[in-house]
DNA sequence: CGACTTCTTGAGGAGACTCAAGGGTGGTGG
DNA sequence: CCACCACCCTTGAGTCTCCTCAAGAAGTCG
């Protein structure tokens, strides 16, 4: 493994010192590279495994008859992609590069041996799912009960705090490889109207988001429209099984 | 352990034998009861660790600032309440019993003994979180996605199939201990607008939900309206560790 | 300089909300 | 056994958020 990034997002959950770190290396295959556009895997595909991703930005959605599209995540290098198709024969979601990206693949069997013989590590990543459990929930909280500006500050809010937890100097002004589109598809409204949430915001000297680059100019402001709930991780549960 | 019910769940996904069973059983804690409309616990609270559903029915929810209410999810017996909240310090969301409710209570310590000595329940525990999230990511998606009459139709047939999956002989007419107000909430829509929803479905002979008693008139129907995704679980990865 | 993608703006309409009041139903106590 | 209360469901009217359709402007890349 390539040692540094791609473990951050687990050590930011819990702390893996240097054989954790062994263990996590000896189970992540090759590295592969997508370009932006291009998909991961797509609904219905059995299930091709993990991804770790290395570098770039991906994002995971869901389609519909209908053919409206749903936004679930955005991710950042350090996460782990592919985690809920584990559970079905056929990909829940659809991985898309919303930049060019390199990942690393992690076998299912892999999975089953991190269960076996690295029981912290295995608990780790179950911890991992409970975090992202309780971020769709939040999410679905949002739909259900606020309006688009809300959604539309809390995601912002949510993207420059995962930005600050992989760059902790990344400052009020940052860039994402997302389109208006990908945000009205992640706020679940339509793209005009995004736009015209966003012109509002503007004018109130709330956010600026233009084309990729955002730049936060209230943040308490932002914090009192968004309605997020505080959320604190448990970094190092006292269950934890011990390194061994 | 009470033998039976409260591992449905679980057997649902991956087979378990005599020996898992008890070893589930070892770790379970006492058994506790808490009666219609009590919290099980609160957000904010301190985790109080997991909860076995015996029998009974639950409903996990967040609230916001501005009062609002989203019900996440409804629980029956054999489902394992309280995950989410493992990764954090303060609990993610209030359980509140529906009805009167059996739980057993599951410390956290014992889930950390699960990992180390049960890597095979472990697994499965694992695998049970990926399926939340993945109901939790298509909630996100009708919710985005689709209008109310839509989301009810969804809701409703997924209680249906998980009532089904409990108990196989339940026809289409049931009794769930969840009033309109309770149905508003988890569509994300209001009392009112929900009423006017399930009468017009009631006039389009497709459901027929009145005080706690649902019948489903035309499955179909229902279906072409819910847009659900199918998703077929994968009741035995390969890669599950053997048992031992 | 095109061709494409992304963003912007306008007008009209539909779904869902709020406020408000009334009707059922079941349970409890006198 | 009836009266009352609490909870649940129903209905109406007016309003607002957000959608759809449609067109055009502004960047961006080869």
């Amino acid at each position: 493994m390539s040692s540094g990034s791609e473990v951050v997002r687990m050590a930011a959950l819990a702390s893996l010192n240097e054989d954790d770190l062994g263990k996590l290396s000896k189970i992540a295959g090759p590295q592969r590279t997508f370009a932006r556009g291009e998909a991961l895997h797509r609904e219905g595909d059995s299930p091709p495994g993990l991804f770790l991703l290395l570098s770039g930005w991906t994002a995971s959605s869901v389609t519909l008859e209908n053919g409206g599209r749903q936004l679930l995540k955005v991710h950042m290098p350090g996460d782990m992609l592919g985690l809920p198709s584990l559970a079905f024969k056929a990909a829940v979601d659809t991985l898309v590069a919303l930049s060019d990206a390199e990942v690393r693949v992690i076998a299912p069997a892999a999975i089953g041996k991190l269960f076996e013989h690295a029981p912290r590590l295995a608990a780790i990543m179950f911890l991992i799912s409970q975090e992202e459990r309780a971020m769709l929930m939040d999410r679905l909280t949002a739909m259900g009960r606020t309006d688009a500006a809300t959604r539309v500050a809390a995601i912002i809010l949510q993207l420059h705090a995962r930005l600050l937890r992989n760059d902790p100097e990344a400052g009020d002004t940052f860039r994402i490889p997302l389109t208006q589109n990908d945000l009205a598809d992640l706020a679940g409204v339509t793209l005009v109207h995004v736009n015209r949430v966003l012109q509002q915001m503007r004018e109130d000297k709330l956010v600026d988001w233009r084309r990729q680059a955002i730049t936060i100019l209230d943040r308490d402001g932002l914090r009192r429209l968004a309605q997020l709930p505080q959320r604190e991780l448990d970094r190092e549960p006292a269950w934890l099984p011990a390194r061994r």
